[in-house]
DNA sequence: GGACTGACACTGG
DNA sequence: ACCAGTGCCAGTC
């Protein structure tokens, strides 16, 4: 796999239960902070369901890629509830709550 | 090797 | 605060 792919999926992997990321964190941990894009756009060429937590991975706003992945938000949405991921009444995870802070 | 694409993020009005 | 436009990086064709 590419070098900035294996690190996604490694950063994405490193994600704890129960929390989330955003593409713009992700790629800020890698030393990218304008590589947003590239870190969602990895996910999306290379989706490893099942090896990276993907639905884990959220967009700024806290809302999931839209429902072409995991098999629909709504299997999103209730991956992250059985985590503990709190939702708002927009639709979006709570990033407030349960954004990933490492450190 | 060149150009286009894409699950985002930020700035400006 | 919201909508629209631009910029970014890496991969694929």
């Amino acid at each position: 796999m590419k070098g900035y792919f294996s690190r996604v999926y490694q950063l994405v992997s490193s994600i704890p239960y129960g929390k989330v990321a955003t593409y713009g964190q992700i790629a800020a941990l890698l030393g990218d902070p304008r590589g947003a894009r590239t870190v969602g756009w990895a996910l999306h060429s290379n989706p490893d369901a099942g090896r990276v937590p993907c639905h884990r991975v959220v967009n700024r706003k806290g809302e999931l890629s839209g429902g072409f992945a995991f098999g629909g938000v709504e299997r999103q949405r209730s991956l992250l509830e059985e985590e503990g991921v709190h939702f708002l009444p927009d639709g979006r995870a709570d990033l407030e709550r349960d954004l990933w802070r490492p450190g």
